[in-house]
DNA sequence: CGTAATCTTGAAGGACATCAACAATTGTGG
DNA sequence: CCACAATTGTTGATGTCCTTCAAGATTACG
């Protein structure tokens, strides 16, 4: 399966298209007894989904029923305030999530990238934006499926749980780290934990600009340019260009 | 039921003897396929219980398993690591969650009250403390409980993933606050905020200290002081003694 | 009633934001 | 392919907000 759609403009015509392909691909009977839409496997025991938490059962939700949208740099992928009828795994590229206050200050709670999930929620509005940072492919699962499995699916269920508890304490960590350390640290740990999340060794490329860094840090731009030329200076990151950097302290 | 402990000191014991008494009052079959400990009636429908989360099938789950335990000012509620065997919803007092980094600070990603739960996860070790603030009942459910009547009862699961949504909106709301506004704005939104969950009109009493509000907004006690003292002195909000307060503007 | 803890207020210093200018990179039309 | 404009990133100078340090005021407690 997989329909790719590409440059997929904002929503909702979008979503309604998605609802009717899951819908073809997995027909749900009028009556609303639905049947799971695959043999959902077991997944592993809870102290090894511990240590590699991949979401095995999601993630064949997504594999069995999502279709695929690619998504230009900056696009909107979901809207704050729009009706949540979806939900995405990122295939490839890296994802904003924004929050927006009334003054018009932005904040970025966490970027997502590949395998990570979009929109798992039980409300019916989103609370935040997700944009493109660069290109994005990303598989969209009609929220709809995904109700209908987890009725049916304890393993499922459980990932759900495990999926939020794992974003409510990266929320506390991140609230923690924004009080407690200062500017220079900060970037030095958002270099390092995203670099944790490649493969080593190697420079990594930075998808996200220094205006994005500045927002998930409660930074200025100019505050996080000087911390890179400060951590560059100190030799604790190696940096080729604006946006290639290599990780050479791990202290701190 | 709800029997009564007071002064319960720190954790493992106390927790094991909650085991054994919900054990007692709904048993529990060897064979591990257990019945519902309770008839669990049906909760409103979603677009209801959205404009009221009071989480009906949860509460009657306490009220039905839970035991009652009294906490001393600044005890311990749960620990940060330690085993997540159980779930609490506050009866009276304030209880605060805190987050602790190597440097030694603290931060409290949130104050909870009356009807509020703590613990509510899928993990098997706490990420944060818990601690009363002033003096806290709270009833203590034992997490094999929780478990055991979240793979019969539809509304409970929903209502977990409807209680973790608003604790990761909380977060993000929490985030962008602290990014995007000053020491008086923030002490004012959180007086505020704290109001509006108390009958109204009438002064209001602080059950927290100036430092605990202060590792909540990420300032020092100083500044909190005298955001409290601009406040009062551009009449925003009233100031009977350093604890009882009324919000007279709402502007801002 | 006296001691300890908490809260408040003042003064000085530091970290970051803001403003401004410049450099580097990207994009666009000729 | 080059020239020019637009965007993004860097660096410096200055100001603001908050922290830190210090001392006094108020409240809690034995």
């Amino acid at each position: 399966m997989n329909i790719v759609m590409r440059n997929a403009s904002v929503a909702n015509e979008q979503l309604a298209r998605a609802e009717q392909v899951s819908l073809k691909t997995a027909p749900m009977p009028a009556n609303g007894a639905a049947r799971p839409v695959l043999g959902l496997r077991p997944h592993s025991a809870p102290e090894t989904r511990r240590h590699s938490p991949n979401y095995p059962t999601l993630t064949a939700l997504f594999e069995a029923a999502s279709f695929q949208r690619h998504c230009q740099p900056d696009s909107t992928i979901l809207l704050h305030g729009e009706s949540a009828d979806a939900l995405y795994q990122i295939v490839s590229g890296t994802v904003r999530c924004c929050m927006i206050s009334a003054e018009g200050n932005r904040q970025i709670p966490c970027f997502s990238t590949r395998k990570g999930f979009i929109g798992i929620t039980e409300q019916d509005h989103w609370h935040f934006t997700a944009e493109a940072v660069d290109h994005v492919v990303i598989n969209v699962l009609p929220r709809s499926v995904l109700e209908r499995e987890l009725k049916h699916s304890a393993p499922l269920q459980e990932e759900i749980r495990a999926y939020v508890d794992a974003l409510i304490e990266n929320r506390d960590t991140q609230l923690l780290t924004l009080v407690s350390t200062k500017a220079s640290e900060r970037v030095f740990r958002f270099l390092r934990d995203f670099a944790a999340k490649r493969p080593s060794g190697d420079f990594i490329a930075l998808p996200m600009c220094r205006r994005d860094i500045a927002d998930h840090l409660g930074l200025s731009v100019e505050t996080v340019s000087r911390a890179f030329s400060n951590l560059k200076r100190s030799g604790r990151i190696d940096l080729a260009t604006c946006e290639k950097y290599r990780i050479t302290s791990l202290t701190g």
